[in-house]
DNA sequence: AATAAAGTGAACAGATTTGTCTACCTGCAA
DNA sequence: TTGCAGGTAGACAAATCTGTTCACTTTATT
């Protein structure tokens, strides 16, 4: 990948991150990168396709260390449980949190067609088939509906922490997570 | 209230939760609504101003219909949790499904310090103290904790109906609630 | 050293943004 | 009938938005 295309999906994925989408200009994502405007339009399309490519970029980024983290977990559901919420606790309360970028998008792009849209529920069935994998891994019975469950606390949590400033959130959730495993 | 501002804000709040704050534009809302810009600005002064009449209708709906849906609720917690999380099922099936008006905004408006910011966090403690009070009518014990699991099922859910489509998002919340509170 | 690829800077177009202002209209009440 | 409150229509300003184009420079490779 050309550094400058990489550095321009870095910076706008960062700009999107803190100011929203629609609210990040063109403009201010090249005085923030230092690149041409001519530069920006040679490798994108439009701004859609820039926003697709910064999406893509952050899925990789969340699988990638999702993958990394739970590469240390037992073969225990509990384990699995903890690795999973206490990354998620990491992430709140890092420098630069301000929400999930794939909820975030989706709260400016409605429509059920749009790339974007579509990119959203992939992103998000990426996130809980790395779950589910691992939970395979356990022994684990009625697996698709515990991971669902947790897929559903995972998001409770991040808008919890973002809009709410808990940055307790994903501890809630962990206990959540525990007593709802344990039974059942 | 004049009629002309009643409506200005019944279809900037409708327009919002379908498009977004910042692509909605002003002149959509009075071209959609039939009102002129001089009459938009006598009663606003600004577009954040009308977003936030618009959020401010929205929260006194919220806390309105989850109050008379309440009041049928018997005084045990298991009415309670059935109440709420039945009227979110209706919600995310009905008609104008878009997602939490205030989550959404929470995605556009980063910024601590805005009003926008501090009403979203006003509106979600409205909603939490309602379920607080409902529930203080039942005997339940760790009450502060119950009610910050539900907020946290609350959230998840509405996310994963409106970023997934997940139609059952209540009912997967409401069953998960059901055993949080049974145990412990 | 020559060539090609990649990037820059700036001007420009055309649409759209929020917000202001003026002139006019309409219905109601004293 | 006079006057006023509330509304309309539309022009206008100034900024900002995405996207295009062109002439020039830098960088890397051979």
């Amino acid at each position: 990948m050309q550094p400058r295309k990489q550095h321009l999906i870095e910076t706008a994925l960062s700009l999107f991150s803190e100011k929203g989408y629609h609210a990040t200009g063109i403009d201010l994502i090249l005085a923030t990168s230092g690149v041409s405007k001519a530069t920006l339009y040679k490798h994108f399309r439009s701004k859609e396709e820039l926003i697709l490519a910064a999406l893509k970029n952050r899925d990789q980024q969340i699988l990638g260390t999702l993958q990394t983290a739970l590469s240390n977990a037992d073969k225990t559901q509990l384990s699995v449980i903890e690795v999973v919420f206490d990354h998620l606790h990491n992430w709140f309360n890092s420098e630069a949190f301000f929400g999930c970028n794939f909820i975030n998008a989706s709260a400016e792009y409605n429509d059920p067609n749009s790339p974007i849209t579509l990119y959203i529920i992939e992103h998000k069935q990426n996130v809980i088939k790395v779950i589910a994998e691992q939970l395979a891994t356990t022994n684990c019975d009625d697996q698709a509906n515990k991971v669902q469950q947790i897929g559903l606390l995972i998001e409770g949590a991040i808008v919890m922490a973002h809009t709410q400033g808990e940055k307790n959130a994903a501890l809630i959730a962990k206990e959540m997570a525990k007593t709802l495993l344990k039974i059942k």
